[in-house]
RNA sequence: GGAGGAUUCGCCUAGUCCGGUCUAUGGCGCCCGCCUGCUAAGCGGGUUUGCGGUUAAUCCCGCAUCGAGGGUUCAAAUCCCUCAUCCUCCGCCA
């Protein structure tokens, strides 16, 4: 939710951003004027309201004759008092729509274009072909690692098994991701993953995103296509301290119904409609925000590198961006079988956008309350067994464990299986 | 699934039966000042949040805010309805 102090002072900025997003400029003179008939209509319901409590103050004082020619009036009042107040509601929600309408300012610096007009900030470790190169799925049924079959026979399309050593690789990737977040002070976190429309709405997925997620109609609950909903929602309504920022990380199932990607990815787990992931969640102060969003970028590239992945890191350019985020760093991990690079970790600044509509605040130095800002980035997921199959694959169709793995997996080498 | 009780400005709490003097009481905590060898105590004042008006900023003024949303009424913390959450009990079930 745009800042609307930021739409009455300098509209200029908004609109900037909005032609770095290639969207529509006119978007935001809607607000502009929604804005201005909403508090037109809040000062005219304001100023009738004051006048109906005088009255009623004169009417409870009041006697007799006198009293009774003070309720004829009042009860006029009323009525007025009551189309006032509809025309403020309905203002409001005017008001609410065109700021929905508006995703968060891009940060300076982000360029303008859409989803191959990234920036590649830099490129880590050494891309190789082995050689044979079976992909991973190939490598994950050699293995007994992973089982789309009887996924599908099960869950249908998009739905698969991990198995034996399948799930071990992912349960030690994963209680790593949690032991690395502890040693950055992070707090580890078990989300819910069924939220209430009102999270949902809040992070924002029910806008552009609807599509892609499951709705359990019954009991009016969404399943979560990321902890980033719960964690976001978690703090919903507070003020916070946040002379530190605040750190959660949160190991939970994510639901994507990947309506739209039809024929995208359909081979192996890179697209899956369920997967577990460790998702890194910040709170803090917005003017420390960009700072923070460059640690969270430094834990990603921490952990790919103790997965020991050759990849590069993008700065994505203003029209991929979501719309809470004002900045996102995606980090590629390089996929041998095809050829081409695969998005292992996202990182968003949302900066004050995403809090803004949760109500989540902290106390400045003069103690005033005042939105924070959130960001939130990839520690680890199961798209990643994806990478760590291919590019650690020998020709005998055995895999490597990276070091930082082994403790956690318990073997340094997945054999293939009679 | 059913029955009952609860939800008030950081925490606790009065008020709800019987609508208007509630501009929401009191305590704790916190902040400022006075007093004082120091500390404590004592005394005085302040202390929800949001929006709008005004302003260089403060101040000040108005409106909203008593779990949420509707309704009744000239007028709602107070009456009615729906929902949420918590507690107690009954039933059912992994």
């Amino acid at each position: 939710m745009i800042d609307l102090r930021v739409l009455r002072e300098n509209p200029d900025l908004i609109r900037r951003s909005q032609e770095l997003r290639g969207e529509s400029t006119r978007l935001v003179d809607d607000l502009a004027s929604a804005d201005t008939a909403h508090r037109n209509a809040l000062q005219r319901y304001e100023s009738l309201r004051a006048e109906q409590k005088q009255f009623g103050k004169k009417v409870s004082a009041a006697s007799g004759d006198e009293k009774q020619q003070l309720l004829a009036r009042t009860r006029e009042l009323s009525g007025a008092v009551k189309a006032a107040e509809n025309a403020v509601t309905t203002a409001a929600e005017a008001l609410r729509n065109a700021q929905f309408a508006i995703p968060n300012l891009v940060e300076e610096g982000v360029r303008p274009g859409g989803e191959d007009d990234y920036t590649v900030l830099r490129e880590v470790g050494e891309i190789r072909t082995p050689d044979p190169c079976r992909d991973h799925l190939e490598l994950g049924e050699l293995l007994g690692a992973i089982d789309m079959e009887r996924g599908a026979r099960t869950s249908g399309a998009r739905f698969g098994y991990l198995t034996g050593v399948g799930a071990q690789l992912q349960l030690g990737m994963l209680q790593l991701a949690v032991q690395y977040a502890l040693e950055h002070r992070f707090t580890p976190m078990i989300p819910p993953v069924l939220v209430r429309p009102d999270a949902m709405a809040g992070t924002g997925f029910l806008g552009a995103h609807a599509e892609e997620v499951y709705y359990i109609e019954r009991d009016d609950l969404y399943l979560v296509g990321t902890s980033e909903v719960p964690l976001a929602s978690y703090h919903s309504g507070e003020i916070l301290d946040l002379t530190e920022p605040r750190r959660y990380a949160a190991w939970s199932t994510c639901f994507r119904r990947e309506a739209g990607s039809y024929g995208k990815d359909t081979r192996g787990i890179i697209r899956v409609h369920q997967f577990d992931k460790v998702e890194m969640f910040s709170y803090c102060r917005p003017e420390d925000a960009a700072a923070e969003h460059e640690r969270l970028l430094a834990f990603e590239e921490d952990m790919l590198g103790k997965m020991e992945l050759p990849y590069r890191v993008i700065d994505t350019a203003a029209g991929d961006l979501g719309s809470s985020a004002a900045r996102k760093y995606d980090c590629e991990a390089w996929l041998p079988s095809q050829q081409r690079y695969l998005e292992l970790t996202s990182t968003s600044n949302c900066t004050t956008f995403q809090a803004r509509r949760l109500g989540v605040r902290y106390r400045d130095e003069d103690g005033k309350p005042r939105t924070a800002a959130t960001l939130n980035g990839t520690l680890a997921t199961t798209r990643w067994l994806v990478a760590l199959l291919e590019n650690h694959q020998r020709p005998d169709g055995s895999v490597y464990v990276p070091k930082a793995l082994q403790p956690f997996v318990g073997r340094e080498v997945l054999e293939p299986v009679g």
